[in-house]
DNA sequence: CGCAACATGTAAGCGGTTACATGATTAC
DNA sequence: GTAATCATGTAACCGCTTACATGTTGCG
């Protein structure tokens, strides 16, 4: 499933821009699906030319014009299709916890900031995930709330294990007596 | 931070052939960095380029040699450098939690099916990490088991979440009171 | 005055995945 | 017999990321 694939979906919630899909991604989808504009707007482009979307062109003063894109039946159908045959995959790619792999290689200092740095940033994450739950006002289906949950327990079970397990790379090895005082 | 690195992290540990290293990636490093041979061939050759590892071809029968590569003090100071100065990104691309989020979209069998799946599929994963933890006759650090740890957790909570809440998805709407009984 | 938000697009480049190529041994 | 394990590599392809290109409005 490509950004093609994940763009129709989000049209399938409502007529959108470009502009607007990539604060989709940001607000709700960047957690599991991280993407910009240079993968958005060819996407939305290749899917006109499927006739899987419309596009509308909205003039604007002093800015381009606003293209709004909708979706088709044949889009749907499409989109129908793709969603009940393709083998989706999950992967993650983290160089962080290939540098914690790696943590007997890494100044002591760095390692602290950097997992001081991490915990923020998840718990920024958290935040923002939270935040765009909130409003309940969204047309949207339950499954974006689920998957948003999702997002969250999993920011939340890392958080509480960096906390709880931090020290086993932090506290120096001890093996071979090094530093001892007594 | 590329699979050159973290090949080049990996013969941190001691001496393997790209063969082992394929191993240990499918042991212990798939659920954050995943890679194939493909891959790790070329980045061994780069390394060896670079005088960052050696490489003592060892003779077999009917099977072509085994490459040992070993690191080098050059390839130890390249290593630390590398984990002292780049910024280590995270991120998961997950075309699973994409077609929840489109769930509306999806017929109720292949959702149970999906889910159903990646429950056993993360169980699996979970098995195979805690099988790889216990033996505790490495010489590996601390750091491997902590990451392996890492992982264990959030596939833990990836399934209580799944299990816990998969009923927002997989009932009926029932806005506008569609297929409403009484 | 400078920065963020609004708004759309192109194109080079890069890294990684996938498929291909080869071939013996061992276990079921 | 046929699948899995051992063992190494090459090369095309592909999608995504990044940088570039342009320009106005409004806020602090």
């Amino acid at each position: 499933m490509d950004v093609k694939t994940v763009c129709l979906g989000l049209l399938s919630f409502g007529e959108a821009s470009g502009y607007d899909l990539k604060k989709h991604f940001e607000s709700t989808i960047d957690h599991f699906y991280s993407t910009g504009f240079g993968s958005i707007y060819p996407a939305l482009a290749a899917l006109a030319d499927e006739g899987f979307v419309t596009c509308t062109a909205v003039p604007q003063e002093g800015r381009p014009d606003r293209k709004v894109y909708r979706i088709t039946p044949a889009g749907e159908a499409a989109l129908r299709e793709t969603l009940a045959t393709c083998e989706p995959m999950h992967k993650t790619r983290s160089e962080f916890l290939a540098l914690l792999y790696f943590a007997h290689m890494v100044p002591p200092d760095r390692l602290r900031e950097l997992i001081d740095g991490r915990i923020a940033g998840m718990q920024q994450g958290l935040e923002r995930l939270n935040a765009s739950a909130c409003p309940a006002r969204h047309s949207w289906p339950a499954s974006v709330q689920f998957v948003q949950g999702f997002g969250a327990a999993l920011l939340e079970a890392a958080v509480r294990y960096l906390r709880e397990n931090r020290h086993l790379l932090e506290t120096p090895p001890a093996t071979r007596g090094r530093r001892r005082v007594a």
